[in-house]
Formats: structure tokens, sequence, C-alpha cells
DNA sequence: ATGTTTGCAAACTGTTTGCAGCCTC
DNA sequence: GAGGCTGCAAACAGTTTGCAAACAT
């Protein structure tokens, strides 16, 4: 994959600057769990967190700057917000399974999709960009469920 | 596929009122294209047009009372509005191809998505309940695409 | 008659933007 | 030094909500 600062290398010379923002958040998204995602607000609260200076405004510019140089993916859960997460472009295509008890996102590999969907854009006569798929699923464990707990108490 | 009449049937024996209002607007989803959806501000326009007295706001609480209730299925283009679309529950799922270039939504069939998707759902420990696909495509028609033309002349 | 649904306008939420000062190149 | 970048607060778009009147049952 490629590194913090090859990344930085790369937003210089497509002309932008790097700044501590800037560093930071790619840090963050760097050091994040394989295949997270973060919202804006979720962004801004882990940079405050860290004492990082930075103001939601420019969280949400980060990320639509990355997202455009193709640093970040923008995924939607439904939800009211974006949320974005570091594009490996070595790895296989991560699809997400949102549970609607408990509001958990896992998230789980397939090749078959692809395969399928650049075959299905072919036919229609266009050329396959990005396939986002959603799978609602229900975890089943009611009560138990440990993320739903934690939403009712909370 | 379920007739709107044993709709209306439905929605009143769960305790709903059959207003006008909701009559129209499940009119309107029934003379729809197949697959073809509407967000809440479209819908609006529509009963404008055809001179039902309606609001905005009843525009948005029937779209969600309907899609609570299974009549209507909620999708997401990426854009910021919610689209909805009418659940047939004897028709095979479709899925959504979206033009990066010219904005255009085209639907696509394929068992090989739920197949693939329970499947996944199962492995992980959950029941699938609802299966979204976007895909993000290009029609590579540049100028000569006919919606974009239109987008760009608007 | 009762309780739901509506329209209106105001409130809210997530996101974007104008501007003055700051900082990277 | 010049122009992009930031923070702030105000502006926005889409959606939701409180309330009194209107309506379905």
């Amino acid at each position: 994959m490629k590194t913090q600062e090859q990344l930085y290398l790369e937003l210089r010379a497509k002309g932008f600057r790097l700044t501590p923002q800037r560093e930071q958040v790619i840090d963050i998204f760097y050091r994040l769990p394989n295949g997270d995602h973060l919202s804006a607000e979720a962004l801004y609260n882990i940079l405050k967190h860290e004492s990082v200076d930075v103001s939601l405004a420019t969280s949400y510019r980060t990320l639509k700057l990355l997202a455009s140089v193709g640093v970040l993916r923008e995924v939607d859960f439904g939800g009211d917000q974006k949320h974005y997460e570091l594009l490996r472009a070595d790895e296989a295509p991560h699809h997400h399974l949102i549970c609607m008890d408990c509001g958990a996102t896992e998230e789980f590999e397939s090749e078959v999709f692809a395969t399928e969907a650049t075959a299905a854009a072919a036919t229609l006569g266009y050329k396959a960009v990005d396939l986002q798929v959603k799978l609602y699923a229900s975890c089943l464990k009611g009560e138990a469920c440990p993320t739903l707990k934690q939403r009712m108490n909370g």
C-alpha cells in the first residue's frame, strides 16, 4: 500500500499544500482498523480528542479533497451522514453489511460482486467505475446484542 | 402484484387512515414506469402538477409511512435526497447503475448478487434483509450523452 | 365524537461557503 | 511575497416537528 509519505508528495504534485491538519487527517485514517470508516464529525471528534487544532469545516473540506484525489472513498450507510474510508488500491474491494438491529457495520469480500457488476455495466453500455454494496441484515441477537445494548443504555 | 385496493385495506387494517393524499401518492407510484423512483420533492411536484392538494411535509410523511409499512423501499443514489420506489414482492429485486457522467440511473437484475449476499450474511452470523447495490459507471458518451447535454443546457 | 392526519411555518441536521488572517511553498 | 488554507459564523438544503384546524372512522 501507498505510504503516507508517498501521499504527501502526491498531494504536493497536484498543487495542494501539505498542512498540519491534512497530515493529521491522513495519519488518522492510516491508523484506523482496516476497512473502518469515519464521518466528518467523527473525524473532527478524534482530532479534538488528540488535541489537534482543526475546525469542523476543515474536517469536511479535507475529507472532500482527499476523496476527490482518490485517497478516500465516500461510502454511505443509509444514515444521514457521509462516511469515508481509506482506498487501498492493492486490496480486494470490500462490501458493507449493516445490522438493522444494532447498527453495527461489518465488511466482507467477494470477487463475485465485482465480476457481475462489470458485466452488467458492459451489457448496458457503460464502463463500471465503483461498486457499492449495502447489505442490510439482522444480527438476531436481540437483547444480547452488545452494540444494541450499548446504544440503549447510552 | 398487490393491487391498490389491497393496499388500502392493509393500511386500514394497521390502523392508518386512508386520506385522499395517501391514495394519490400510492396511485402515482403504481403509474410509475417499472423500477422508477421518486424523491419527496419530485413526488410533491407531480402532485402539484396534477392539482392534488398536498404539502411538502405530507409528501415526506407519506413516503416515510409507506416505507415503514413495506409498500415502498428507500433507496439512495449518493445524491442529497432520499428516493423511494415501489416494492414489488413478486419481482426479482433490481439494482441500480448510476452514470457519473450524466447522472442517469438504470436498473438491472441479477440473482447472483442476492445469492452471494445471503451467503455472506450467513457466514458472518446475520440474516440478510435487504440488498442495495449501487454501481457507479461512466456512459462514455461525453458530449453526445443526451442527459448530460440536457443538464448543461439547463 | 375521537383521534388521526394535514398544512403551515419554524426548528433541526448535515454540509457548504464568504471572508479576513495565517501559513506553505 | 503570493495564493492556497484555515477558522469562524452565517448560509444552505433536505427533512422533521409543534400546533391548531380539518377530516376519516
